[in-house]
DNA sequence: CGGGTCATTGAAAAATCTCAAGCAGGGTGG
DNA sequence: CCACCCTGCTTGAGATTTTTCAATGACCCG
């Protein structure tokens, strides 16, 4: 059985199927955690890709005081700890924000593929870049827009990101943050959270309940939160060699067509 | 002449000076840029690495409505387009902060090189991981700091990092940031920089004048922003093979030695 | 049913921003 | 050499955003 990452790979990339079977053979079985494991804690140095299979997962930084901040959320198909290849330890811990799944990738069989396989090395580059992407719009965010502003973006992104790895339903998506989280996400309290999130529900731009959010008008979101989802790179990555053309991948980042 | 990228490869990598040298033959002449220049606009992409030679430059984005923020600054020996590599644009412009050389290493060599030696793919793929993890503590500060605190982080951050690449002298370096600059890296209105500087230097622990710093009390100022180095990863490149010993290349965070 | 987590609301406090004005220094044209 | 201008720094005062504290309600699970 193939995972999200691989689909996502598929999609995005111009691996052929032996290297997308390399790379599934080169995964342990997967492990579960609980939701609110910690998977990872601070200043771990892990000893391979800590893939999302299901659920989600977050990286998380407490400051000393008990601040929070989550830098990142992994959602099916991404890579928790890209930079924990070379790196000595991660900074950041890793929690499961819902029961989720993962397998994991170990260093040694990436490096083994990527010594191998530009491609593969290509790939894994590729993913990297676009967390980095998100990263810098979320500095964007965090720095520059206002609560309202930075909720709506974020909504808005996730539901993309979900989109993409096929896990909409429409305009909707699943949602298990509690507010408190999406405050560690945004950096607000989660009182403001909440008022935020009582006025997108009453301009009536959005619904959330039961874990699940539905977008009811996606245009005027976006346009509340600014967002422009080129930074999500939903075109895969570059092509330099071969004939440019914008393939079958490319995906309509509009809500258009009910996904499944 | 070596550009300070590679003595910093130098130093935290275990590249030979073969490879060292076979990375400078990539890169082209020199260019110069008069501060102020936007060196690559939003959303451009790249064929080759930037890097800084001399100066500062920064990656912005700007929100329609004009307002800025900095996701990262690119002093000397940095590169500030490494996920130009794959992505079809970066989403960030970058302009100089200040008259600045840069030296462009063509994406056809980088491959190139990368394709045939692993080692150099390994530099490379650290120094994103090291610009990720640096953008993960931005984020933390973005969303979880108080405006003191993000301050006092930044400018151990900045001596830190011009430490690292030779570049301070004693407890000062150079600091050519103005403060409404300041405030694009730190999400603050340059008002209230103003006051938080002001408040800093009150309490005797800085000095900015004339474009240089000087960080009179760097014990108290990394504890007034929390500052924690080791996201820098001034360690180096993990070295998975061989013995794992703490190099001569280690180096020290505090501020006991006058470098240079 | 009881305890726990999460969402919601009100009110006051704190942090930060905006607007506005004045000041300082460097560079330039006359 | 000087007046002027421009940019950047500084300061005050009031507005706005966001946080904090506190209490209540809703729901789920054992």
């Amino acid at each position: 059985m193939t995972h999200p990452l691989i689909a996502r790979l598929r999609l995005m990339t111009r691996l052929s199927e032996g290297e997308l079977t390399s790379i599934v053979q080169a995964c342990s079985a997967t492990q579960s955690f609980v939701a609110g494991a910690d998977i990872a804690p601070q200043g771990h140095q892990p000893s391979g890709f800590h893939i999302v299979v299901e659920g989600w997962a977050g990286r998380y930084n407490i400051l000393t005081d008990g601040r929070r901040q989550f830098p990142a959320l992994c959602l099916p198909g991404d890579v928790c700890d890209l930079d924990g290849l070379l790196l000595q330890r991660i900074q950041s811990g890793i929690c499961a924000l819902t029961a989720c799944k993962m397998v994991v990738l170990p260093h040694a069989l990436i490096r083994d593929l990527m010594d191998r396989n530009t491609a593969i090395r290509d790939a894994f580059w590729w993913l990297q870049s676009v967390e980095n992407a998100i990263a810098t719009e979320w500095s964007v965010g965090l720095g520059r827009r206002s609560a309202e502003e930075k909720t709506a973006h974020l909504l808005c992104e996730i539901l993309t990101r979900l989109r993409m790895v096929g896990l909409s339903v429409g305009d909707g998506c699943a949602f298990p943050l509690t507010q408190a989280e999406i405050g560690d996400v945004l950096g607000l309290s989660t009182v403001h959270v909440n008022r935020t999130l009582t006025d997108l529900r009453s301009m009536g731009l959005i619904d959330i309940k039961g874990r699940w959010l539905r977008i009811l008008d996606f245009a005027t979101l976006k346009e509340t939160g600014n967002f422009d989802p080129g930074y999500l790179h939903l075109e895969g990555l570059k092509r330099s060699l071969g004939p440019d053309h914008l393939s079958v991948h490319a995906m309509s980042t509009d809500l258009q067509m009910p996904a499944r």
